[in-house]
DNA sequence: TCTGGGGTCCTAGGACCC
DNA sequence: TCTGGGGTCCTAGGACCC
């Protein structure tokens, strides 16, 4: 059996954590910059706020409802997310952490200590709730993606509060059925367009198509799905908990670069954070890719990448560095008002089996970056980086609406007057 | 005033080779 | 007269997720 357990919408319940004002309004979330959209509670849902649209394009309808907005605060859901999860961590010994606010837990090997799954779902919610104060649904299936369909039940549909269970033929149809086929893990706006055109349009529907015959009209992807929600498991565990298979750290600038040194730092920073995040799960990369480009939405649209394969594969932000510093004068040109840029690393191997090469030695300092990770892990990511990334400032992003960061500064510490 | 997220995986189609 | 294979690699863009 699988749990999938994740908060309802996160960013605005972390929000409302801290700020008792807010807790019976209307509340949404925005992505970095402001740009658009991430989140909207539950209050804000009942208005028809939509996910996901720029924030000046509904502007004029969160005004007019008096909703509250806020600028993205990582630093807080971070923080929030780690004491959750840690929560939830205790009904398992095998969680798997998907996204900043879903995990799924693993029960292999000791399904019958458990005889009621929804009293234990439902003691999973309490738990987080008073621990957190942040609230979360709970759906039980016999595969990931029943899981998270029973997920989607005990969150969305009427009849379910908070807890959803799939253990039986009985409750995987009533709840398949009940559910939109755009609705299911995997299957998109496009796809279900598609799909009702052949008359699907429930989960069960889908669930009833015969897999191989969708996988040649469709894809891979969707002839897994199907068999997932037929109880026949295809992500095993190992497959839900696989390394990555290409690693990315992009971002847009809080206002438009045209000088080459502070696009070069934005690299180097890029950079940092790829190396590091093969690092926390054991990769090297053969291979890398920068690239970067102009607003898609002005006119002279602009895009140039590059990709630059090191002779040893590595994870070192040195080495990284260094080869950005050859690819970037090929990106860089003046008269282009840069509006994102990123770095991704493709082409992944695995630490473990450090491939040599009889001409190029690896330039890796693998103890300095244990080093660098140790010493940031504990101070912050921000503690030890590149020279080159200095004046990182100029992704100042634009956070017009932010909330303290209660949990991790002691300057924004809540007080409590008497 | 101006403004449009971030990340991962898959696939179709083109270029190239023998 | 008209037609013409099979494989690998690369890339851009599509699709999906949160």
């Amino acid at each position: 059996m699988f749990a999938l357990v994740d908060a309802v919408s996160f960013y605005a319940s972390a929000e409302k954590v801290f700020d008792p004002t807010i807790r019976k309004r209307p509340v949404v979330v925005l992505t970095n910059n402001d740009g658009c959209i991430c989140a909207v509670c539950p209050i804000a849902k009942k208005l028809n706020i939509p996910k996901f649209e720029p924030y000046f394009k509904v502007k004029a309808q969160l005004d007019k409802y008096n909703v509250v907005v806020r600028s993205s605060n990582y630093e807080l859901y971070a923080d929030l997310s780690a004491r959750m999860m840690n929560e939830i961590s205790r009904f398992s010994d095998n969680q798997y952490i998907y996204s900043i606010d879903e995990s799924f837990l693993n029960f292999t090997g000791f399904n019958h200590l458990i005889n009621d799954w929804n009293e234990y779902g439902h003691t999973i919610r309490k738990a987080v709730w008073r621990k957190t104060k942040i609230p979360v649904g709970v759906g039980f299936g016999p595969t990931a993606t029943l899981a998270k369909a029973a997920n989607h039940a005990a969150k969305k549909l009427p009849g379910f509060d908070g807890v959803a269970v799939i253990n039986n033929e009985l409750s995987r149809k009533r709840i398949l059925k009940l559910m939109s086929v755009e609705d299911v893990w995997g299957v998109g706006r496009r796809i279900s367009k598609k799909l009702k055109l052949m008359d699907i349009h429930t989960a069960l529907d889908l669930a009833n198509q015969p897999a191989k015959l969708m996988r040649k009209q469709f894809s891979v992807v969707l002839e897994r799905t199907i068999n997932e929600l037929n109880g026949t498991p295809c992500l095993s565990w190992d497959d839900v908990k696989q390394k990555k298979k290409e690693v990315y750290s992009t971002r847009s600038f809080g206002e438009r670069i045209t000088d080459p040194h502070s696009l070069r730092a934005a690299f180097a920073a890029h950079c940092n954070i790829v190396a590091r995040k093969l690092r926390k799960q054991g990769s090297l990369a053969k291979r890398i890719v920068i690239f970067a480009h102009s607003s898609p939405f002005e006119d002279h649209y602009y895009k140039r990448s590059f990709i630059y394969e090191f002779p040893v594969a590595s994870n070192d932000v040195s080495v990284f560095s260094n080869a950005v510093k050859h690819l970037f004068l090929n990106i860089y040109s003046p008269n282009v008002r840069f509006q994102k840029c990123g770095v991704g690393a493709i082409e992944l191997e695995d630490e473990m089996y450090r491939q040599g090469d009889l001409f190029n030695l690896s330039q890796d300092k693998p103890e300095l970056m244990k080093c660098l990770d140790t010493i940031n892990q504990r101070f912050g990511n921000d503690t030890l980086k590149l020279a080159s990334e200095k004046q990182t400032s100029f992704w100042r992003m634009r956070r017009e609406f932010l909330s303290p960061k209660y949990t991790t500064r002691w300057s924004d510490i809540p007080r409590i007057k008497c």
